[in-house]
DNA sequence: ACGGACTACACAGGATATGT
DNA sequence: ACATATCCTGTGTAGTCCGT
């Protein structure tokens, strides 16, 4: 078994560096399974994602819309949107992940392109994802420019940065010329949008502790029940399953990578009580902890 | 968006079994 | 002997519904 998760951290969002400094993009063969949970949890990243589906059908959920892409089916999501995938049927269903930060296509802080090209659509309304499934030349072109990333990037051969910059202005320069008939995100969804990544980083800061409904209310200042509505129009699942999900992530970074004894993981990632901790890891895992660190220590292939 | 009523279930914690 | 897993039970609260 091997197992790979996007790593969360406890920063305000939940995110990783994608690619480096001095090139800042990454590109990800994503197969769903792969991921502990079986699927990619909500998360938002100031980059922007072009995906593919190449095995399978993958459920993408951004916002507070869903779709079911099957192989040879693209989505772009734009900087800063709240998005989560996972498996519709297969669980080892496989996508491409571009992950690329705008600065990749501004040229220059302050550039006429960043001014006129980018800066405008990452906050436009109606702008948070576009569907690239039809048969029109420019879906054509972007799906196969996402393959074309993929080559590259996987490739590294010389110049492999230079081309990927400029296959990804291109793709920008298609989409932003095509965005007719695009859905609408209104003020209210913009609003619990913010109010979801609030209480998400607070959870990301504070799973080590008892955190209440009550809590998570009055940091977004409504009450009780309309925390628990709103969430889970967004996000499509409960806050509680959410923070759980988050937990059982945290513990799998610490069986993997320390030596605490399995009640001292519980207990660091807030679990109140060992035997909680194991039923629930055993009900999303399909192994209890102990067997999780044992097949971790076994060499892959 | 709130508040109250209600229900289901998450959770803690103890006892015991099992594994190393 | 100690760590971990499993089972069981009582309690608190998350989640939902409904009226406002």
């Amino acid at each position: 078994m091997q197992i790979k998760d996007i790593p969360i951290d406890q920063n305000h969002r939940e995110i990783t560096l994608h690619g480096s400094y001095e090139f800042p993009m990454a590109v990800y063969l994503d197969q769903l399974d792969r991921n502990s949970l079986g699927f990619v949890n909500w998360h938002w990243h100031d980059e922007i994602q072009f995906s593919l589906v190449t095995k399978g059908e993958v459920e993408f959920w951004v916002n507070q819309r869903s779709y079911r892409l099957k192989a040879g089916q693209g989505l772009f999501i734009n900087s800063g949107y709240l998005h989560m995938s996972r498996p519709v049927s297969e669980p080892d269903s496989t996508y491409i992940c571009i992950d690329a930060d705008i600065k990749l296509l501004s040229f220059f802080p302050g550039s006429a392109v960043e001014q006129n090209y980018i800066k405008p659509y990452l906050k436009l309304s109606g702008f948070s994802e576009v569907i690239i499934d039809g048969e029109a030349e420019w879906h054509k072109d972007i799906r196969a420019k996402i393959v074309e990333v993929y080559e590259l990037y996987t490739q590294e051969a010389f110049g492999y940065e230079l081309d990927i910059c400029m296959l990804l202005a291109a793709m920008w320069r298609t989409l932003i010329s095509n965005q007719k008939n695009r859905p609408e995100i209104t003020t209210n969804e913009y609003v619990d949008q913010q109010r979801v990544k609030t209480i998400m980083s607070y959870i990301h800061e504070h799973y080590m502790e008892k955190i209440t409904l009550q809590e998570l209310a009055d940091i977004v200042h409504i009450s009780k029940g309309e925390c628990c509505r709103f969430f889970k129009r967004i996000a499509k699942c409960t806050v509680f399953d959410y923070l759980k999900n988050y937990r059982i992530n945290k513990s799998i970074e610490l069986l993997q990578t320390t030596e605490l004894t399995i009640s001292q993981v519980a207990d660091s990632v807030g679990f109140g009580s060992t035997s909680y901790y194991i039923e629930t890891f055993k009900k999303h895992v399909s192994f209890t902890p102990r067997e999780y660190r044992m097949s971790m220590s076994i060499p892959q292939r």
